[in-house]
DNA sequence: CGCTATGTTGATTACTCTCAAAAGACGTGG
DNA sequence: CCACGTCTTTTGAGAGTAATCAACATAGCG
């Protein structure tokens, strides 16, 4: 885990555009724009989700650094039509949950970069693979019955995509480096805010989770938690 | 929709390699093969699932006619180590769920051919592209609240992925193609079959759906099935 | 120093799961 | 052609869990 993505040649493509400072909470982009862009999240997280028709919230994907998004809409532009698999109405929003630094090209831009470089096109190849795998792992969380085991398996998968750098290797404390409001979790998971409360507050209780200074999740033992999944 | 993959050269690739007949229910693979292969689906219909530690059955994916499985595991293979986001335990079994004709190569021999071909790593990236759309799609499912909308929205995706070629253009009629059992319907969503069955029955009383003499479900009017749910 | 977002807690409601039993569909072999 | 076993679907009743509604506490921010 915290393994760099291997997408040298397109930080680099994106450093040569412009970069701007967002705020926790800014809205970067939204699927209705008619000039399609591209972004580089430098530093900083940022979610993307839906408004669905009941007014409920669905957080669709959470970004790290080094992350590039929005990708589906991307490839499709270039790639072309489909299988018609994605279902989505409405307008998809990308928004800061931290303060982050965010590079910006032209959709247009990077198609022109990548033709030019084959290589260009395996780097967006592995980010549209890991993409995947999270969307994969995300499916998961709908197979267990419990609020309880929903929340465990979406801490463990936070604990490996987003572990806070000044972790020590092979610890079984693990420190979830994104910010995410019990809201937002329950926007990922379909469960309701007072549901991730509750919840959280057992698992508290229970030892196996804690808060430290700055708001984020502690995960005592890892391995612990895992366990309370496959028993 | 029923647009065809344009994966014109991975079609003749695999065609070149074995070629078997599957009856209903066998299975093709399973990741703990030590011998990595890659499968084109010629005709029929198949799942991949794994099986929770409660005994559970986790239906992951669902492939059709002019699909290539598994896809993740190898550009993984051939891209290297990735973000972590994919949180599998245990194996992931692939099975026809009807009579099928499959193709299947070794993974390296598909390695070898687009190296030599960089248009081939587009058709795979399509495919990968197709994969995640569904990926994204399925996750949807997850915000409903109520049983009766997360199937709705699975038929819809289902009508929309796998629809009876025999149907016509802009009828708001729609056969789904594939054949699913309840328990099926109830591994993908996460929901217990008999949730399916009743909810089913449900939608049968109301007109909305009905079954042709093969056992495939029958969308009345997908425009009103889609009402119900952004209402 | 209020305002808004976030988190906590309790009571009630409503839904789905589970368990159970049985009927229907289908293919196989006698 | 019928008997049989297996798989699938149907239906009912009871138990348990999460959603909702509501009220309040707390924190962060301008």
């Amino acid at each position: 885990m915290s393994e760099n993505y291997t997408t040298q040649l397109l930080a680099d493509f994106f450093r040569k555009g412009r970069s701007r400072q967002y705020n926790d909470g800014d809205l970067v982009y939204e699927s209705s724009n008619p000039n399609p862009s591209v972004f580089y999240l430098e530093s900083g997280y940022a979610k993307s989700y839906m408004i669905t028709d009941e007014g409920n919230i669905n957080v669709m994907s959470l970004y790290g650094p080094n992350y590039i998004f929005p990708l589906i809409p991307t490839f499709r532009s270039q790639l072309g039509r489909g299988s018609g698999g994605y279902h989505a109405r409405g307008t998809i929003y990308y928004e800061t949950i931290s303060p982050s630094v965010i590079y910006s090209r032209s959709a247009k831009d990077l198609f022109t970069f990548s033709d030019r470089n084959h290589d260009v096109y395996k780097e967006l190849s592995i980010s549209l693979l890991n993409n995947s795998e999270i969307y994969l792992s995300r499916i998961g969380a709908m197979h267990y019955k419990l609020a309880r085991d929903k929340l465990i398996y979406q801490l463990l998968l936070l604990a490996n995509l987003f572990p806070s750098q000044t972790a020590q290797a092979k610890s079984p404390k693990v420190v979830i480096d994104i910010p995410l409001t019990h809201q937002d979790i329950g926007d990922i998971l379909g469960l309701a805010r007072e549901t991730i409360s509750r919840e959280m507050e057992k698992l508290k209780k229970s030892g196996l989770i804690s808060s430290d200074d700055s708001h984020h999740i502690v995960i005592t033992d890892i391995n612990e938690l895992s366990d309370l999944l496959t028993n």
